[in-house]
DNA sequence: ACCATGTACCTTGTAAAGCAAGGTATGTGT
DNA sequence: ACACATACCTTGCTTTACAAGGTACATGGT
């Protein structure tokens, strides 16, 4: 039900977990899982997102048992992308913060 | 640019600024506005809905300088959604969190 | 009288993103 | 032969934010 609010938010994550070593779109899926929860119907388009900016790069790796791999490495432009989103993250959870502040005061003794 | 963060997060905000004292839509891209960008073409639209889920009322105040203004004031709903809203916000940052804490340990020092 | 500006409301169409549902193919175990 | 886990992918739906545009009232300037 929080779909909303993950917009914007998974290609940063999914970035994020790259930095921590390559890795495919089905191990990503299940890694992030741990965490929060995201659907292959999420992933691959995003990962398709992620190469057609030029953040990711991929390399196939066949696998013994299954089919093979997609694994994507985070490149130089991914990096500093990543550091962007962060820092672009933090403020924007600063000012919903901010607004949520001027709640604060508020209706909480409501007694006349 | 962080359009897609905002996603879920202005209906809080709006129920937020609303528990701080009744506003109407034109003063709350004001208010609002002081902390973050949000746009009048997001705000009416956003006000509709929330009436439609019940989480606000309206009344009609007349204005010495220009039109009427249609004034919001939360619901007890609205109270209790602004609260669970708020709860699955901090949820999700610290999950969000979590995942770029995967990062952390990684790639900062590629020495090598 | 006329017009610009500020206030205040609103709608339409577009773009982006997440997701459920479905589909394909490989390898392993029974 | 069949089921299952792995691993890839696509289509169609839904929600949301926003730019752009439109209406109407009140005030001040010329």
């Amino acid at each position: 039900m929080k779909t909303q609010l993950k917009k914007g938010t998974l290609d940063m994550c999914v970035l994020a977990a790259l930095a921590a070593g390559d890795s495919y779109a089905y191990e990503l899926v299940g890694i992030l899982s741990r965490t929060m929860e995201i659907s292959e119907g999420t992933m691959y388009p995003l990962m398709r997102r992620l190469q057609a900016e030029a953040w990711v790069s991929t390399y196939l790796v066949e696998s013994a048992s299954g089919p093979s791999r997609k694994y994507y490495t985070l490149t130089a432009e991914g990096r500093r992308q990543l550091s962007w989103m962060q820092q672009e993250w933090r403020e924007f959870v600063n000012e919903v913060n901010a607004v949520l502040g001027l709640a604060a005061g508020a209706g909480t003794g409501e007694a006349s």
